[in-house]
DNA sequence: ACGAGCGCCTGTCGGC
DNA sequence: TGCCGACAGGCGCTCG
């Protein structure tokens, strides 16, 4: 489900508050259960919950697709993959047929880690580098510079699409915000990045920076089944627009499989790679 | 180094 | 109505 706009949305909610669910800062883990044994990678589900109760979250960050609870002593890692979704419930809410992992916190609310297909994953470590010390610079910091990205797009011979979903090269895109940056800035998913120019590589940059924040500033997308509140969904330009007129030239918006996931571009302004 | 295929899972939707 | 395939916001693995 989510990409860097929806974690950073949660992660947003979660630390500051909002809506109904106060902030977690400071709030003390005093219950836990494990509803789902595959989702907690480690430690062991019960190692994992002797060693959660009685910790304070001391602040709520992200790192990627990474959502990550500072607590007193670990950090609780959570990758919520395709269908996961953090939910704060009051305790006498039941749970639901899809919840996973379930916080238990003073102030009497829950924090839930729900996840239909159980692709979601979290871990509970001191030391994080093994599972995110790999992944790429963070799109919108100031380390993930117009130079080194054309410089780096430079040193590999990959299709783009595939190259900016690879969470080495770069920390946070996804499906949807991927098509939408390369629309944005007229590249074909399939153009080679070492063919991609000085002009393309910063418009490329200057894409995926507001197409970023655009869906930060819409709270996220929900799209599916799945309801989170973000509406960016009702701004997407090509993602799941297939045989819709494109809004720049009008021509329709195609849809082809690209590293086994659907891709919709517009043929006319993102043109076919020279062979 | 790169890309395709597959596994992991459950749910929805469209076509017949 | 039921069945069946396509498809879904991700990623790790193996194999050429």
């Amino acid at each position: 489900m989510p990409e860097l706009p929806e974690v950073e949305t949660i992660r947003r909610l979660l630390r500051n508050g909002g809506l109904n669910s106060p902030s977690l800062i400071n709030m003390k883990i005093i219950g836990a259960e494990v509803l789902w044994d595959r989702t907690v990678v480690e430690p062991a589900a019960s190692i994992f919950i002797d060693k959660v109760i009685n910790q304070t979250i001391k602040d709520v960050d992200r790192r990627g697709k990474f959502l990550i609870l500072v607590l007193a002593d670990y950090n609780l890692l959570i990758h919520l993959r395709m269908s996961g979704d953090i939910l704060i419930e009051s305790l006498d809410e039941p749970l639901g047929k899809h919840h996973r992992v379930v916080l238990i916190l003073d102030e009497g609310i829950k924090l839930a880690f729900v996840d239909p297909r159980k692709f979601g994953r979290v871990w509970l470590l001191t030391e994080t580098s093994r599972v995110i010390g790999a992944l790429g610079p963070e799109p919108l910091s100031d380390e993930f510079t117009r130079g080194s990205f054309f410089q780096r797009l430079n040193n590999h011979h990959r299709q783009i699409k595939p190259l900016l979903l690879d969470q080495n090269f770069l920390a946070g895109m996804g499906n949807i915000y991927t098509d939408e940056a390369l629309h944005c800035a007229k590249i074909h998913p399939l153009l080679k990045s070492d063919q991609i120019t000085r002009k393309q590589s910063d418009r490329l940059w200057e894409c995926i920076r507001s197409i970023l924040l655009e869906g930060i500033k819409n709270n996220g997308a929900s799209i599916d089944w799945v309801y989170r509140g973000g509406d960016y969904q009702n701004y997407f330009r090509v993602y799941q627009r297939r045989g819709e007129p494109c809004q720049v030239c009008g021509v329709d918006i195609e849809r082809i499989v690209v590293g086994q996931r659907g891709t919709h571009f517009c043929p006319e302004c993102q043109p076919l790679p020279s062979k």
